[in-house]
DNA sequence: CGAATTTAGCTCCATATGGAACTATATTTT
DNA sequence: AAAATATAGTTCCATATGGAGCTAAATTCG
């Protein structure tokens, strides 16, 4: 028996397969990043935020990610140490270190995106681009309305 | 700025989409049961397994969630003490113990998944029935494929 | 201006969880 | 049958990570 034979009998057919492709695509692929490359999970957000927009602060990652801010600190602490960003104070906040990614750090994105990219291909490549394409407007969909169904029945009460 | 702005920069779409959705719905289900259930991830896969299947061993859950035996073994063992399961030594082999299912753990079964279900319904509100069947086929063919693509540059190297 | 409040970031602590090694039992090999 | 190997389950250890609370700086309020 395997887990797949479990996934039309739980009353949550969807979500079970997202946990699912999350458990057996991406968790190994973290482990990987970690042995080969000493990143662990918040430090590739952390790199991914500012790969895509350098400049911002500890603080809009944690929102961005929403990830609690201890995790935060500790990536951005982790990546100025390795060199793959730099950490500013802010002259008009003393409070605030301007983030940015280096050279190195934008090396280390393209060879982990590579990485990634690769594995998420193997794992489409059983579908046709037009599956590719709905399953993503699909999945934009629900995750673009976040907002609205976040709240509901997890993060209160 | 928010995650999902970034989604259609980063070079794995699809996966970064999932791993969001994990994110944003799991997570926050996964600590609200720990708060108001006392349970953990891996005592809420074993009492999936074993709704679904009552009477197979730990090694079974350890295959069938591709969790490691220690992980396996404290849920059994947690689940247990709560009453939700039990576990008899195998006459035929001491090393085995068969684990059942008790009435309190199909109880505490059948509260979750209402919690989750209503989670998922509250998610998948915003596509039309037509789309979340397309969606959970597209998932499920994904799924059932794992065998090819999850050796593919993620376990292996 | 001084006090209270907010904010950014960090440290301390508790715990979840994976890796490796260990124990006890069963199976296979010679 | 004795020895080697395999298997089920557990314990030990290292570490990732969230919650709570702390510190320093900025802002708001009286």
């Amino acid at each position: 028996m395997k887990l797949i034979d479990i996934l039309d009998a739980t009353p949550i057919p969807v979500a079970y397969r997202i946990a699912f492709l999350t458990n057996f695509w991406r968790e190994p692929l973290l482990r990987r990043m970690e042995r080969e490359f000493g990143l662990i999970r918040p430090e590739l957000t952390t790199l991914i935020c500012l790969h895509f927009r350098s400049g911002i602060i500890a603080k809009d990652i944690c929102e961005i990610t929403e990830q609690p801010s201890n995790t935060v600190s500790r990536a951005v602490i982790s990546l100025s140490n390795q060199g793959l960003i730099t950490r500013t104070r802010d002259p008009d906040d003393a409070r605030r270190m301007t983030l940015d990614i280096t050279a190195d750090g934008r090396e280390v994105y393209d060879q982990l995106m590579e990485i990634f990219s690769e594995a998420e291909q193997a794992m489409l490549a059983g579908l046709t681009k037009a599956e590719v394409k709905t399953l993503t407007q699909l999945l934009d969909k629900l995750a673009r309305d976040v907002e609205r169904w976040s709240s509901h029945a997890s993060n209160w009460q």
